[in-house]
DNA sequence: TAAAGTATTTGACAATTGTCAAATGTTACG
DNA sequence: CGTAACATTTGACAATTGTCAAATACTTTA
């Protein structure tokens, strides 16, 4: 199951068989329902984890209406970025949208990892740079553009969560309300 | 000059002497004066820097207008991000707003270092999580926020930046126009 | 220090997006 | 298969922000 994580991980530097088998050691496997809560509003996280199956979404909570912020889907690193970067308690949640299976390390184990396996630092270091890449796209959809542009642009990036994400959670990722969003589906498809 | 750059990397994981040689002897220093251009759009980003005295920012242009994407100040380590990770040509310019003097280093070199020095993986793991971090905190500004919050928000994480950027471009950072942000001012300081 | 250049503020009005209410469409399940 | 629950669309109107033009304030330098 944790094979595909694996050969990912092992393009970007060799993956050890010590390592590997630590690795397999560390990760717990978690499977949970739909609409299942990884993290909290006011809560620290401790796990960072690997999506095998299933899709997440993190969000938070302003003048009580949820903002999404980030989509993941399989194969991706999932965590809440502040909160677990930070050690802080943050403002996101982390909820699943289909039922999802995970594969999770806590923060403690992963910097025993760190301290241990050295060239595990390296591969950290590569994906950290993707992410946050990809954390950079996803902010520039958020500026300067209209309403329209964003939409058509999260469907250029993101086309995979068109099809599995409602749309009030992607008006929300966009910036935009439900309403706008649909009066831009409806002008676009004509 | 570097010296404070070393200390804080020093502070992440201790730099053995022949890591620090090397990184001397690779950082070339660089003075430029004010509004000088170190990447423009449709460059490949190949230098990473440490700005050690001045102030920078980068910034897009959209529909003829320049869009502010990020400021950065002293001791912080600048690239354009999505440039520089993923090798490719970007639409990210980076300008000095003030004479600056910066520490730099090619792409390549940097590699070369990652792969010769496997430690110094670790703290370059570090440092991107927590600009990672920071440029969460920048996003996290940006959505559903009215233009009135976003001026707060601003103000409480990254008062130093009021003092030493134009308002132009704070407005564009903030993702609203010039007279807009001029008003929200008028309005706050009553 | 005066003049030119740049930065910020103010006003009038237009455009975009949000809000609220209701209608319609779709899905899941007893 | 019908009903409840949820998701999406549509309409009327309000609020916010943008645009353009002009006035004022502040900086730089000859």
């Amino acid at each position: 199951m944790l094979q595909p994580f694996f050969d990912r991980y092992n393009s970007i530097y060799p993956l050890s068989e010590e390592l590997k088998n630590t690795l397999e050691k560390e990760l717990e496997i978690i499977e949970v329902p739909k609409n299942y809560h990884l993290l909290k509003d006011g809560q620290r996280d401790d796990y960072v984890y690997v999506l095998l199956k299933g899709l997440l979404r993190t969000y938070y909570i302003k003048d009580d209406t949820e903002i999404c912020s980030r989509f993941m889907e399989e194969q991706h690193i999932c965590m809440s970025v502040i909160s677990f970067f930070s050690r802080k308690a943050g403002y996101e949640y982390m909820e699943t949208l289909e039922p999802s299976i995970l594969a999770r390390i806590h923060y403690d184990r992963l910097q025993f990892i760190y301290k241990n396996f050295i060239e595990f630092n390296y591969t950290a270091r590569v994906m950290t740079e993707q992410y946050f890449t990809l954390s950079e796209q996803r902010t520039y959809l958020l500026r300067k553009h209209t309403s329209e542009e964003r939409y058509v642009l999260f469907m250029q990036q993101f086309p995979s969560f068109l099809q599995r994400v409602p749309l009030t959670y992607i008006a929300s990722f966009l910036g935009m309300n439900l309403e706008t969003l649909s009066r831009i589906r409806n002008k676009i498809s004509k």
